[in-house]
DNA sequence: TAAAAATGCAATAAATATATTACATATGCA
DNA sequence: TGCATATGTAATATATTTATTGCATTTTTA
């Protein structure tokens, strides 16, 4: 059995801290407000080129926002 | 004036390094040659998992991988 | 409390990553 | 030199991300 992951991120977490919106996000990072809603609720695989984009708006490293873990694991 | 960055990589030394072929890069990842050829000549935007296997086999960060600079920064 | 803004969600379209196949050239090795 | 392996490239197919639109529900705020 090969290893599955899962690709998490704490995007949801990180707005709030700063109080940003969805949109505020979007608009930010040039993609739709969709986007940035499908990548909260963590069900799938972006861009690596949106990863940096989401990165670079929290002036964070990548891993600091997602993760790639054992699908399983919480 | 929008932004605009390339993604690049150092995919090609670090497998130098490794005497490794896009052969066996392909086959450790579950991709094809093709894509392991595509990501070297640096032109595409890969998915974050891609990314996430790239950095485990290489045992690195993303970010020591992967840079998002400005369009036009060699 | 009413209006405005934010969020969740869904269907479909558009864009683009990745797979598949095939072939030509280059490079290393017996 | 000749064979095996590695690499560059291209065309087409498939899969998946992202955009677009729209609407219902929840939350914020005036």
């Amino acid at each position: 059995m090969k290893k599955e992951r899962d690709i998490l991120n704490n995007i949801y977490i990180l707005r709030a801290e700063k109080r940003w919106t969805q949109k505020y996000i979007a608009e930010q990072i040039n993609v739709t407000r969709q986007t940035v809603h499908s990548l909260e609720s963590n069900k799938y695989n972006p861009s690596l080129k949106l990863a940096f984009e989401i990165a670079l708006l929290f002036n964070k490293k990548i891993e600091e926002i997602f993760t790639y873990e054992n699908k399983g694991d919480s």
